[in-house]
DNA sequence: AATTATTGTATGTTAGACTAACTATCTACA
DNA sequence: TGTAGATAGTTAGTCTAACATACAATAATT
């Protein structure tokens, strides 16, 4: 009495009487999620333990990479608007990775900068991310990662 | 004494006379975050009359592929838990877009169909998406496009 | 028949994205 | 020069989504 036992590869074909568009899996926007959820799960189990996001790491990154930079150039790196800077700098402060100071040529302006615990926090995460990047570009040859990066980067400029 | 004027629109490349950001371009994963970040900007912004997600609409689609799909069914083709699945579904039942019904074959299983609401709401969303992708799809070749897409599901299998 | 797995549900937490309103500061120009 | 508008940061509130946990009902396995 041994079902058929329903096989569910996701990314084949559905049969039926199509339609417009055509399948979804033709669908770029799709894929690019898909792939972008998958790096996330993936990122969060490689960091479980240091309790960093892919969105901390990277402000974290950026902050080491440009002293005293604003809070809004750190949003134009990251593409966010202010209101999500300010929430992901206010968890980092709390946390004591990084300070805010007072920029001395524009009174409006905050700098920010790593404290040691946040460097030492980089540090670590820079080696969990190589291991993340690791599982990620197993998949492809050195030529396709930069093909991959470059094809990304005409999305996001 | 007119300076560079520094216009900063989010989707623009980013100019501004300065350092690269570092190694952490060559992190395949900070790319994937911001051309998934790009592509949802667009997607909401193309979607902002239909007020349906990327998610919303993926659901739509696959129930419309599937009739009588149950929730772990989509859970599994979108890589999202119970949970999740439910709350997506539950938003767009209230908005009277699918009805829940009885599996026949299994008394723990639940049937997932579009309302007449549901597949008009899909309709107009494919139209939407086909500006969306075609947003998306002119920065390549059309060879290209296949290539990323077959690169993106290395990715999320 | 008893145990285990699966499915849907409910609840609560968290991150992140966005809007809107507000203050302080800086810039541009009439 | 004075002022209107732009920019930077903040706060508050809303929304989506991901995840964990716990529970009840049903199926599958032994």
């Amino acid at each position: 009495m041994t079902r058929p036992k329903e096989i569910l590869v996701p990314t084949t074909p559905h049969v039926e009487g199509d339609e417009d568009i055509g399948e979804i899996n033709n669908i770029v926007g799709f894929h690019i999620r898909l792939a972008h959820g998958a790096t996330y799960r993936h990122f969060t189990e490689t960091f479980s333990d240091l309790e960093l996001t892919q969105k901390q790491v990277s402000v974290l990154w950026l902050v080491d990479d440009h002293p005293d930079i604003a809070q809004t150039g750190l949003a134009k790196r990251m593409r966010m608007d202010r209101a999500t800077t300010m929430a992901i700098i206010n968890r980092l402060q709390k946390r004591g990775f990084l300070v805010r100071g007072k920029s001395k040529t524009d009174g409006r302006k905050q700098t920010l900068n790593l404290t040691d615990e946040g460097r030492q926090a980089l540090a670590s995460a820079k080696v969990a991310i190589q291991e993340h990047e690791k599982w990620l570009q197993s998949r492809f040859k050195k030529k396709e990662v930069e093909m991959l990066i470059e094809m990304l980067s005409r999305i996001h400029e």
